[in-house]
DNA sequence: CACCAGGTTGACC
DNA sequence: GGTCAACATGGT
């Protein structure tokens, strides 16, 4: 029974609060967070971009030329830190060769293939830059959601689960940016891997 | 000391 | 098509 999932989000909001997630000064910080917070706590990520700032290395152009060591220095508390490296300085030169704007700019489909090309790229981490710094209307699945999405009996690969949020809920970047944070917010409490408890959402 | 965190890739079936 | 180790640090 699809149509539960607006009754959810209400019932998250309520239970949690407005998440406003992704805090960030500039489209290209969003991106690189986006790239750094694969498998990583998101309190490393902001040490990271700090670290990063501190060096006036958060613009495509900057980023691109940086010295490898100064790079992989800022950002070795996110873990995978010399691959890391290597794929943030290549998509740093992908946005530096284009434009960030021109990129953000293109028709979703256009915009999400062409993020899938890069090196480090895949679909969650594509769809939180179309998110959150195109500021489209396509749901991010991460680790959280799939979890979740097993309690609701609701199974399949990524963009199986994809299509089941954005055929049940309005196409609406705000809506779409705080239940992926909302869900974040309640998964971390109470569906961890070793319990889910006071179930919510079932 | 073991396990986990806002994943992706390339190898192998 | 799916599964799986590897990638590395820091927190609980």
């Amino acid at each position: 029974m699809p149509g539960h999932l607006l009754e959810l989000y209400h019932q998250l909001l309520d239970k949690f609060g407005p998440q406003h997630w992704w805090p960030a000064e500039t489209e290209f910080e969003v991106i690189v967070g986006a790239l750094l917070t694969q498998q990583t706590r998101w309190e490393s990520v902001e040490q990271a971009i700090e670290n990063l700032k501190a060096q006036s290395l958060l613009t495509p152009d900057a980023l691109a030329d940086a010295d490898k060591g100064t790079v992989e220095e800022c950002i070795r508390c996110t873990g995978f830190y010399r691959q890391k490296r290597e794929r943030l300085q290549l998509l740093s030169q992908y946005f530096s060769r284009n434009g960030v704007s021109k990129i953000l700019e293109r028709p979703v489909d256009e915009l999400r293939k062409e993020l899938l090309s890069q090196k480090g790229v895949g679909p969650e981490t594509a769809d939180s830059i179309i998110l959150y710094a195109a500021h489209k209307p396509v749901f991010v699945i991460d680790a959280y959601t799939k979890r979740i999405c097993e309690c609701l009996g609701i199974t399949g690969g990524y963009e199986t689960l994809q299509r089941y949020f954005e055929d049940s809920l309005p196409g609406d970047v705000s809506l779409y940016q705080e239940f992926h944070a909302l869900i974040v917010a309640y998964a971390k409490q109470y569906c961890t891997k070793k319990r889910c408890d006071e179930c919510i959402i079932v």
